[in-house]
DNA sequence: GCCAACGTTGGC
DNA sequence: GCCAACGTTGGC
């Protein structure tokens, strides 16, 4: 199985959100960048994903959800009352894509950006470079396993 | 609120 | 195809 890492704004989408309902998938939408969108069709059901609150307070790796389907034409685009409609999109050929995840854990802390940055084993992550804007991204096998032992 | 860094758009 | 202008992201 993949394993990835999603950042979201916390007052949009948080681990909290995930974690009140359990059992409920969330629809993860709204992604607006072509290079997230083609990780996104890369997810698969069963695979893990990091969730990352960005802009707030407490910004860092908050828990873990999993995807439970495979990628399909994200609604919002073609919603005139939603904040990701997106006018250019063809609705013969959807220009973006969403998933369904549900929750896993939440961290009894957090893991923070600084940690994060100070992780030798994720020197090439995407996250932690200066200027990154790239909101899903592929984590590898050691990555993962470096950020869930906090080495 | 600031602003650097980035991705996208559109005129040429 | 170039690139300036623009809007957005996201840490601080």
């Amino acid at each position: 199985m993949a394993k990835w890492l999603a950042k979201t704004e916390p007052s949009e989408c948080s681990i909290d959100d995930f974690a009140r309902h359990p059992d409920k998938p969330i629809v993860w939408e709204g992604v607006r960048n072509y290079q997230a969108r083609n990780f996104l069709r890369d997810m698969k059901a069963g695979d893990e994903i990091f969730i990352y609150h960005s802009s707030c307070i407490h910004i860092g790796i908050a828990g873990v959800v999993k995807v439970v389907c495979e990628a399909y034409p994200d609604p919002a685009q073609f919603d005139q009352k939603s904040a990701y409609y997106d006018p250019k999109s063809p609705p013969g050929n959807p220009r973006w894509s969403a998933v369904d995840m549900v929750f896993v854990s939440k961290f009894a802390n957090i893991i923070t950006l600084d940690q994060l940055k100070a992780m030798p084993a994720l020197a090439s992550l995407s996250l932690v470079q200066k200027g990154s804007r790239l909101s899903v991204m592929p984590v590898s096998d050691g990555e993962w396993e470096a950020i869930l032992t906090r080495i």
